[in-house]
DNA sequence: GATGAACCATACATAGGTGTACGGTTTGGA
DNA sequence: TCCAAACCGTACACCTATGTATGGTTCATC
């Protein structure tokens, strides 16, 4: 992205690192292929890094750190109503890119459990704060349960179909909100 | 899985290969790995298919071919009431194995087009039964579309969740499904 | 029971990826 | 200005996975 000026720090190779698992998955983190992007060799690398493992665990590090901030940026939204909360957090999963991230780390994560803990820690984290949304719009909590379980879920799904299925718009998102606000029958 | 007894066919190897996909995911699909598992040699291989291309060629070809098959048992639902039909291709996402080889194809069709081909084929044929069922059930087609998506992507988001996330109960299903035929208000 | 095709094992050659050794260059500070 | 540390390039060894060549077994069939 950013034409290379300078000397390259350990958080560079942990941002190209990222960068290629979003373009291109886990098979392509590579240390020639990373080398190739940020226009240096591998003698470069293996100053920073051990080996390939270590810097395995510095992108999970970095992206743990990133996807809680991230989530206490989410936290804040308690000041709000709890419908326009959940209205923030569906358009922001939507059209922003950060899915593509972690796309690529629930990939990653079926073979590296330590991948796998921050993952399910992000997602635990998420659902709860949905169900507590969903509470306070006055729903008893086994509803709530049920349908943050449901936004939750179909939060991930979309994350993943990178699909032929239909993209929603923002009313889309507004009748579903509508429809998962509205008291149980 | 089953003791091999006799010499390998092709179709042996697309069900190894299958098996393999679904245990450990595509970074495990390689040659000498399968061979390991059928108890053979690469000169096996070599013998039933030209190249690993033409296996994953195979392979991707055979899925096609047991999901449409599945496909077209979920269509011969349409003779019970929708809403039956709706639990019952819930029910057989939730605590069926078949969405672990769906996983591993999705996240194959990352790098293959052609299998992305086929999985796109695939959500939106379950799409469109999951919104004829709503439709039935009374609703106008644009919540339809709203609803089916809804549970639609957390079918998808269930089966990449592996996940620390609750899984839902056949109670759960009753409860979801309730909400989703509800009317609109 | 002999024969050709189907099936498999073994032994290479090759390519691409990781990791190591070491020398060269840049940079900040005494 | 000069030096030591930080940073990078180059060359090499090694391992693993793919693919090829070739010969050996097994099976059906006459």
């Amino acid at each position: 992205m950013a034409p290379r000026t300078a000397r390259l720090s350990a958080q560079d190779w942990t941002r190209g690192a990222l960068d290629l698992l979003m373009a291109e998955g886990v098979a392509a983190l590579q240390i020639n292929r990373l080398c190739a992007d940020l226009g240096v060799t591998r003698g470069s690398f293996y100053w920073h890094f051990a080996d390939l493992t270590e810097l395995e665990a510095a992108v999970a590090e970095r992206w743990c750190e990133e996807t809680r901030e991230r989530l206490d940026q989410l936290a804040e939204l308690d000041r709000l109503p709890p419908r326009e909360r959940l209205r923030i957090m569906t358009l922001h999963l939507i059209d922003d890119a950060s899915w593509s991230v972690e796309r690529a780390l629930r990939e990653w994560a079926r073979s590296t459990p330590q991948v796998a803990a921050v993952v399910g820690e992000s997602d635990q984290h998420v659902f709860e704060l949905v169900e507590r949304a969903i509470v306070e719009l006055g729903h008893d909590p086994t509803v709530a349960r049920t349908r943050a379980g449901l936004l939750v879920y179909a939060g991930i799904g979309f994350a993943h179909g990178q699909s032929t299925l239909p993209k929603p718009t923002e009313a889309d998102v507004d009748q579903l909100l509508d429809f998962l606000a509205e008291p149980a029958s």
